[in-house]
DNA sequence: TGATAATCCTACCAGATAACTAGGAAATAA
DNA sequence: TTATTTCCTAGTTATCTGGTAGGATTATCA
């Protein structure tokens, strides 16, 4: 399941993209807006500054904005910052690796297996999206049958 | 992540498709085996004969066994059994569907559509592989570039 | 220069969930 | 009837998530 961390920071990147890139959006603004507690916010904010996704302006007129445009800002990058590991078990993560305590053939794990399958697929998909696509207004596709 | 749940009863199918099937196996000599908290792997299996995973024989020679052959026990019925959602938002989820509270427009949510794409990437891999395919002993796929 | 408004930083807290544990009832074979 | 198993309910403990509190630091601007 998605963290409301990232939820709520994905949707603070939308909302940041959407704005006039030449001011910084002070976290008040956007967390009234997308109806998030603020303090909770700032904190999400102050990870991805830390991370590079957005800088950051103190005093008076200050807040956060995108340091990439949105084009260049990938979701396998927002959502390893925001989530962590893509990777269902941390032994498959490419970012995140971690051997397992009990698994004593790794190469022949039949869990890692299936579990690389499932990594690859959603890599395919963060790898191919970026925050401009989350822009474009579009309808939703349809439901597979099962 | 994977909860531990569910890979202990995923090392519990594999081992159990590897049995004779001809007599039931008891908690002991799965748990022993796959080094598994007893008593945790019994609610687990427990879970999976509630869902009509698993058979059980009480009693003196009784133990757990496969309802199926491993051929037809497909991963998205396990995973959903032991894991729960497929998808990584409620919102999202074929099987366990539930609105957010907060998000107004779901048709054209912009973190929807995202894990739209990647829920049915997932479950692409998990409908076509089955408990057979995870006996199949084979080298672990490559990692990708990134 | 001082009031104001923003980020920055550390620490804490409460509730939920995950991972296990305890103990015994019910069933079944030998 | 005894040993061995599943079945069932109810705990317990540890970790994580989501959210708070309070103040230090920095920058603008009157």
């Amino acid at each position: 399941m998605l963290s409301k961390k990232t939820k709520y920071g994905l949707k603070a990147l939308v909302f940041l993209a959407k704005q006039d890139q030449d001011s910084p959006v002070p976290i008040g603004r956007i967390s009234a807006s997308e109806n998030i507690s603020q303090k909770f916010l700032e904190s999400i904010l102050l990870d991805m500054r830390k991370y590079g996704l957005l800088g950051s302006k103190k005093g008076k007129t200050g807040g956060y904005y995108l340091l990439k445009p949105a084009e260049e800002i990938r979701m396998t990058e927002v959502i390893r910052i925001l989530e962590g590991p893509i990777a269902m078990v941390p032994c498959v993560s490419l970012n995140f690796y971690e051997p397992c305590s009990d698994c004593k053939d790794e190469e022949n794990c039949s869990i890692r297996r299936l579990m690389i399958q499932v990594r690859d697929k959603a890599l395919e998909v963060y790898r191919n999206s970026t925050l401009a696509d989350l822009l474009r207004p579009q309808k939703n596709g349809l439901v597979p049958e099962d």
